[in-house]
DNA sequence: TACGGTCCATACTAGCGGGTATGGAAGTGT
DNA sequence: ACACTTCCATACCCGCTAGTATGGACCGTA
């Protein structure tokens, strides 16, 4: 096999999952169909079925590529801030705009959560992804802690509380359009922070 | 029409209402087919097309059996206790409960979301249960309130915070079998009563 | 030049399930 | 006794889509 070959095997097969993902974003998993996939992708269905096996061998290549965009997106906040409490300022704010703002990221994560229910393995993905976001957030409260500035008690238990929260606040938000003002966002943003810090 | 035949065509189409709602808090909306629907409640798909005119109005009409079992549920917990305070720890018990250990719970409320932001009648419907539990609680922390023991300054941006948590915890219950051990459960009852609460 | 692997398109199958057409049994009003 | 309505069953249609069968163009290799 030749390394253009395999560039190409792998830039279509990622290709086909990003498409997937941006398709399952917009309508939900059950609504797009294959051949919207592979159009999107350039190819046809029956192209697809060389790079996949099935729909859902799909479905989590597209939970992979989520899972990748939130952790590039989180690290670059956080690369912008040197103090450990602006970090995770920063990173509660993203993840608030992610969640009153983008509607696409509502709709994967809510078709997502259908599916984490019915499927052990799309299950096992989120758990992992979970975990990585815990850590992660808990990585920044020790940095909090290790600075002296602040002393947070239970870091694991408040970060569970701040992303509960943070799911609620997603459900909310596709009801009340006045989570999205300016103002009640950095408000929710501020009583994150607090949350997270275990106020 | 006799008042026989009125009974009975009520209640064939609430059974049908009911054994949907069942099935589909076991499997989703997608994967119940109305042939499974009408053979719980003992009749044909023919039969089920004479009561209902698609699936969509079974799906609506299995929704208002969810929130009228909800707000059922509520006012008998509520009407076992006098003070409000205690009210207030009951209801947050007995929805904790139903986030923690009821999984059909769980599936149903997952899958409606789903469906919340695709239906436009399916979203009315939501924000109109929302609303309600939301103004159900509100009148707990009133009469806490009016009671004179604590004064609470928000109830209503408290009671929006105690709703996000409990969401939150719906779905970290899906992948953590730990919040279910008795241990965690009081430790969350009490975390919530303090949110609702303002704390 | 012959061969085998890679990647893709075209055309097709299969079966599932929402919805319909139709008829019939039982009860009701006159 | 007659028509009429209600409620249900049987049988059927039809659109849709996941998945398959097949063949061909291209490329590296011997």
């Amino acid at each position: 096999m030749a390394a253009t070959s395999v560039l190409s095997k792998d830039s279509m097969k990622e290709s086909l999952a990003k498409s997937a993902f941006e398709l399952f974003s917009e309508s939900g998993f059950k609504e797009v169909k294959l051949e919207q996939v592979a159009a999107r992708a350039g190819v046809t269905k029956g192209s697809f079925y060389w790079h996949y096996d099935s729909k859902k061998s799909l479905i989590l290549a597209s939970c992979d590529c989520y899972y990748k965009l939130w952790f590039e997106a989180a690290r670059k906040t956080v690369s912008t801030k040197n103090d450990p409490l602006e970090q995770l300022e920063a990173v509660i704010q993203l993840t608030t705009e992610q969640c009153l703002l983008d509607e696409k990221n509502r709709i994967f994560t809510t078709e997502l959560f259908s599916l984490v229910i019915q499927d052990a393995e799309v299950k096992a993905g989120w758990q992992c992804f979970y975990r990585n976001v815990h850590r992660f957030y808990c990585d920044i409260l020790d940095r909090i802690n290790a600075s002296g500035k602040f002393f947070i008690e239970n870091p694991a238990e408040n970060i569970d509380w701040l992303l509960s929260a943070v799911e609620g606040i997603k459900q909310r938000a596709v009801i009340d359009p006045d989570l999205c003002r300016a103002q009640a966002r950095d408000h929710i943003v501020r009583k994150l922070v607090t949350i997270a810090l275990g106020g």
